[in-house]
DNA sequence: TTTCATTTGTCCGTATGTATC
DNA sequence: CGATACATACGGACAAATGAA
């Protein structure tokens, strides 16, 4: 229940419903009809997003999330959500569909041993008709069996949800600076060595297991990725 | 008092007491001699730093975060505590330090107005010898009216705590991919193009008033940005 | 400066639901 | 199936910060 609270507080942050700050706890609290605490709770959730920044004493103040007119996406939001705002007009070009073994990089990250069976999968990601990013995801064939040539045109992690009932519980998250690798020249025809922001990241289902690793390289040099860090801490931090 | 639990549960698990899951909410209710909401809150708290996944019905079981050989930042730790493995191994050349008026993209990041004084300090960190960073910081001068240049070539955030008790409470990161401006390069003496990681924080305090404006940029090419990201959400993700 | 209402932060006890084993 | 363990929700109490009178 707070997590429909929670989704429609973001609803009315997204609408412009609220704009500066959210309304008090306890007109909240009187609006849907449940606890304080139920209502914490959502608000927790869209703090943790990093929507909010919350002043005791004061109230709930929203982030303005802008890097100017640099695009930013917004990793807060958690696997699978942060491209949401941009997956609708994004179209994928499948470079490559195939079965593979686990190689050490592989196998260390989703913890399991090199030469497990995963399926891979190459796209390579447009926006308004420009390139926007290309993604290499490998999935362990022990939990998705099987991707067809459809799903990886559209969105893998709905497909997945809707077939395995896998969703995204969290992910480890690792951003760098680098370039293309030999296959993606390949078969994207790109052969410049332009550096580009890349994220990496594991995303666990259910009970923390493993089961995608993905390495997105974002072609926009402007491109901002963004996330909130907040100190749950009281004190010292020394 | 759940802060102090969650730093204890940490150090437990450091320290390996517990190993591979954590005692029981009941169990740990009895230890600590506090409610089991309180109790929650402070495993939330640890959880948030992704050292633990959690099973309902089954417990809370102990996150093995592998190492990589490339050099780490983990930012999960919440602002101000990222960079502290690193930091007592850093040392700080401290190439600006000057009253300027805030220009627009100042201004705009840290909810002011164009011209309101700050304090501009540019400093070249090296870790080992190597050059590790560089780094502009602009505090306000309402809540950071002056820094010596012993602070700045030490650890500004203890200087800034210690003299006006202000602490990071939250912070917005953005991560981008630039170069050096010319500023740096003609105070540095570096002229090459290379193509940077670059991490720009607005960190808060009182959870409300943005009192600094950094922007790091990492000479390490091999340099990773970790974060970690948890759902809280139960469900869909649709 | 002090006072006081508002607002968020913390903690407690209890009850019920649901997944795991 | 029953026992255990985590998830959600309620209601109440007091503390602490804010902001305006």
């Amino acid at each position: 229940m707070y997590h429909d609270i929670a989704d429609d507080i973001i609803k009315q942050i997204n609408e412009q419903t609220y704009v500066d700050k959210l309304p008090s706890e306890a007109q909240l609290t009187d609006h849907y009809q449940v606890s304080r605490n139920t209502i914490r709770k959502a608000i927790d959730e869209v703090c943790q997003q990093g929507l909010l920044r919350r002043v005791k004493g004061s109230g709930y103040y929203i982030n303005q999330i802008t890097m100017h007119d640099a695009p930013v996406v917004n990793l807060s939001l958690g696997a699978g959500k942060a491209m949401r705002a941009v997956d609708s007009h994004l179209t994928s070009t499948v470079l490559a569909l195939e079965d593979v073994l686990a190689n050490q990089f592989q196998a260390n990250h989703l913890h399991i041993t090199i030469g497990e069976p995963l399926i891979h999968v190459l796209r390579l990601r447009q926006l308004n008709g420009q390139r926007y990013c290309i993604e290499d995801s490998y999935y362990l064939k022990t939990q998705v069996a099987q991707l067809s040539l459809a799903d990886a045109q559209q969105s893998i992690f709905h497909a997945v949800k809707r077939d395995y009932d896998i969703s995204v519980n969290n992910a480890e998250n690792y951003i760098s600076v680098t370039t293309l690798n030999d296959q993606q020249r390949q078969l994207t025809g790109i052969h410049d060595d332009h550096a580009l922001l890349t994220l990496t990241q594991i995303n666990y289902y259910g009970n923390n297991i493993a089961f995608n690793l993905s390495t997105t390289k974002f072609f926009n040099a402007d491109l901002n990725l963004y996330f909130h860090s907040s100190q749950t801490f009281g004190g010292d931090s020394k």
